[in-house]
DNA sequence: TCAAACTATCTTGAAGTCAAGACATATGAG
DNA sequence: CTCATATGTCTTGACTTCAAGATAGTTTGA
C-alpha cells in the first residue's frame, strides 16, 4: 500500500481484513471503497444546496438535464430516465412532484401519441439556472480541499474507469418496462 | 480539460453546459460527477455478487463489519450504524432481516441494559467468509479494466479527498436519536 | 392492410431509507 | 442519593426507489 499523509476510514477497514483474513489480498477494496465512500459523503454535502432551493437531488438532476439540453428545454420521459439511470416508474413519480411544483409541464407529443414531452416552465428554468450556479460553487469549494494536481489526476483516471464501466457489454441493464 | 482516450458520459454533460451556460465554469462537475457515476455503476455490479449469496449490499456491509471486527464477532447496533453511515432506524430493520435469516443473533449486553449486542452466528460467519472472497475477486476484475498505475493514482488521490471529507468539522451529522 | 412484435409510459406492491420522537437506561452535578 | 440530562434503541409515518406488469400506441414484414 502506498504511504499517505492521513489515514482514512478505508485504511482502517483494510487493516482489519488483513488481521482477520491474512489469506486474502483485500487491496481492491481500497480504491473501490474510497470511490463509494467519497460518493456517499459528496451526496450528503451537495444535498444541502438542493434543499436550500426546495428540491431533492433527484429533482435537481431532472431539471438540470432539461436545462442543459437547450431550448425549448423539452425531453421525453424515456430520454430522461435513460440519462439518469433510473427506472421509468421512478421518473413518473419525480415528474409528478416537479409538475406539482410548477417547474415542469407536460405537453403532447405530436410525433408519438404514447408519450408526452416534459418541458421546463419559466419558473423551472429560472430556478435551475440559479441552483446550478450555487451547486457548482459548492463543488468547487470541495475540490479546493485537495491539491489542484490531485484533482486533475483524479479526473483523468476516473474517466478511464468510467469509460470502461459504461461500455454497453459490461453494464447491467436498466428496467424501463418491457 | 485534459485530453482523454475515450469520452465518457460526463464529458457530454460538460459540453452541454458549456454550450448552454458559457458564463459558467462547470469544470468541478467533472471529477465529482465521475466519482458519483462510477459509484453508481460499481454498486450495480457489486450487487450482483450479493444477490448470488441471497443478501443485499446493506446486509453484506453489516455482516462484513462484524466479521472484520474479529472474534467474538459482536458489536452494538450503535457501533454498526455509525460505521455504516446509516440511521438507527435503518439498522433496526437490517438487523431484523439478518436475524430472520439466522445470520446474526442478539445477545444481552451486561454492560448496558439499554442495548443488546449483535453477534454473527456460525452460519453468518461461514456465509460472509465465502461472500467476501467472491466480492474481492469481483472488485479485482473491475480494477483490472484500467492500468495498474491508474489504480494506484486513483487510490492515492481519492484517499486525500476522503480524508478531507471525513473531517468531523466538515461532515454532515448522522441522525441516531438524540 | 393486418397482425405480431415492439416501445413508451404509468400503475401497483414491496422494500429500504430517513427524520422525528418515544422509551428505557445510564451518567453526572450537586 | 437524586434529578436533570444524555444516550442507545426502536417505532412510526412519509418518501423514494425498484421490478413486474398493464395499457395504449407504433412499427414491421408478409
Amino acid at each position: 500500500m502506498t504511504d499517505r499523509l492521513q489515514p482514512d476510514a478505508v485504511d482502517a477497514i483494510l487493516a482489519q481484513w488483513k488481521r482477520e483474513r491474512p489469506d486474502l489480498d483485500a487491496s481492491p477494496m481500497g480504491p473501490i471503497g474510497r470511490i463509494m465512500r467519497c460518493s456517499a459523503l459528496l451526496q450528503r454535502r451537495l444535498g444541502e444546496t438542493f434543499s436550500t432551493f426546495g428540491m431533492s437531488a433527484g429533482e435537481f438532476d431532472v431539471l438540470a438535464t432539461l436545462r442543459r439540453s437547450g431550448a425549448p428545454y423539452c425531453l421525453s420521459p424515456k430520454a430522461l430516465f435513460s440519462t439518469l439511470m433510473i427506472t421509468s416508474g421512478t421518473m413518473t413519480h419525480r415528474l409528478q412532484r416537479l409538475e406539482a411544483n410548477g417547474w415542469v409541464l407536460r405537453v403532447p407529443n405530436s410525433q408519438d401519441a404514447r408519450s408526452m414531452l416534459v418541458q421546463l416552465t419559466p419558473a423551472g428554468l429560472e430556478l435551475i439556472d440559479r441552483a446550478v450556479e450555487v451547486h457548482i460553487e459548492t463543488e468547487r469549494a470541495i475540490l479546493a480541499l485537495i491539491e489542484p494536481t490531485s484533482v486533475t489526476a483524479l479526473d483523468v483516471h476516473l474517466s478511464a474507469l468510467l469509460s470502461e464501466l459504461e461500455r454497453p457489454d459490461c453494464e447491467a441493464p436498466v428496467k424501463g418496462g418491457r
